[in-house]
DNA sequence: GAGTGGTCTAGACCACCTG
DNA sequence: AGGTGGTCTAGACCACTCA
């Protein structure tokens, strides 16, 4: 692992004022490609430590910080005794990481999903605004009911670039989205950010939703970003709000 | 600085199965109950890292990581060169930690308040379970209206127990409570868990938000904790999103 | 230039898991 | 018993701030 500052110019000392960036972080990258490139695939078992600083030329304690970063960043998880994994966001328990609708009584269960519809088309306004995409490009939408604890809750339409998600309109669709998106298309997602409004349910959705035209509904503005923060998927969700509510946690 | 496990018994060895808690935890404990007690002030400069570790009897790198785990809570500042400060949460910037709302157009600015009603009263069951009260609890309510750039966007109510903030109705109420919460009080917001839903505005409210009744808005249902995880005040909110949207970030 | 936090290293020991 | 991550230490050097 090289010591230097970023940039085009090679042996940069590390006191320019501009450009400086920690070995740690260097480190940070490195392995963060890795992740993106999926050399190392959800679930699997990297080196250890030792292995990792002999391989990239540093310390021991310069790759721990890498690692225990990337675990912040909830990319890897570790376990003491046993190694350090790349993270699998498809588990029980993490479908809840994006997943912010609870009961308002306890328990609940993981959400189901129903595919309405699938098409494909040129992207819209929005759709190219939300994610980043030229005029010409395409998208594929995907219309979906989902329930919690059998209870109809949520009407979504989730847009795609093709570009980035090429045939995924041939294939069955799981009901953690996400999880195809690592396994067959390399993209991992690592944030959302969500706009929430208050809204009337308008008919179409009213009707799928099996409620009154009318009703008060949640809606969700989604974009969620890979690895690197690029946006790759665009959801709107109209959420039922009577017997669940949106978690939030601040810190 | 003691390195023993908690627990009452004295001179436990470390490698109890059981209530082993590493030293850095203990002085990230003994840091976190001078915050709490107000020992340390808002904005106040700490001791550096070398003073600390002498005063406490560890090693520098475990003040280290003590203080880099309350800085990751948001309770300090370090600032490289200068110190680390006791994080003051009254900023114009960090009104926002706890304020979600946002125009749907850019900017925005500072969100305005203005007091409707003040009351004291006995706690009712709502307030009993969100703040877990006993019955014959006394609390203060504050009912106010609250502006983003000069348009009324928010009703709210907000109670906290007497006993915690005695003689807080016959103060002057400053736009940021949390930051009085904090002066006058010694109780500093480490969390809130919020919970969303989408609800018609009722005919009272609606008046005041100067709205038809029936319109939408987003009910915000906010517990407010403080450092040691306490509930300290409940907040019920009723947000106008016909121009605003709620923020949310997932990682 | 003095003082602060930030990085990096090397080594020791501890707690945890698996075979 | 051996390997892994987790903690703790001590010391060196770097970047930043301010007088």
């Amino acid at each position: 692992m090289r010591r230097s500052g970023s940039g085009p110019s090679t042996d940069a000392p590390r006191g320019e004022t501009v450009g400086y960036r920690p070995l740690y972080r260097q480190v940070y990258d490195t392995l963060l490609r890795r992740l993106a490139d999926a050399v190392w695939q959800p679930g699997q078992l990297l080196p250890s430590e030792g292995q990792l600083a002999a391989e990239l030329g540093v310390s021991q304690g310069t790759v721990r910080k890498a690692l225990d970063a990337l675990t912040a960043d909830s990319l890897l998880v570790r376990r003491q005794g046993r190694g350090t994994f790349v993270a699998e966001h498809d588990d029980q328990q993490s479908v809840f990481r994006f997943f912010k609708l609870r009961p308002d009584a306890d328990g609940g269960g993981i959400p189901d999903s129903r595919v309405l519809a699938l098409s494909r088309g040129t992207a819209n306004g929005d759709e190219r605004e939300r994610l980043d995409l030229p005029r010409t490009a395409q998208v594929v939408r995907i219309e979906r009911l989902r329930s919690v604890a059998g209870r109809l809750c949520v009407c979504e339409t989730i847009s795609l670039p093709e570009s980035l998600f090429p045939g995924i309109a041939e294939l069955s669709l799981p009901n953690t989205l996400y999880s195809l998106y690592a396994t067959r298309f390399g993209i991992t997602i690592g944030t959302a950010r969500e706009r929430l409004k208050a809204i009337l349910l308008p008919a179409r959705e009213a009707a799928l939703l099996e409620m009154p035209e009318g009703t008060p509904a949640l809606e969700i503005d989604r974009v969620a970003m890979d690895l690197e923060e690029r946006p790759v998927e665009w959801r709107l969700s109209l959420c039922l709000t009577q017997d669940m509510h949106y978690l939030s946690v601040l810190r």
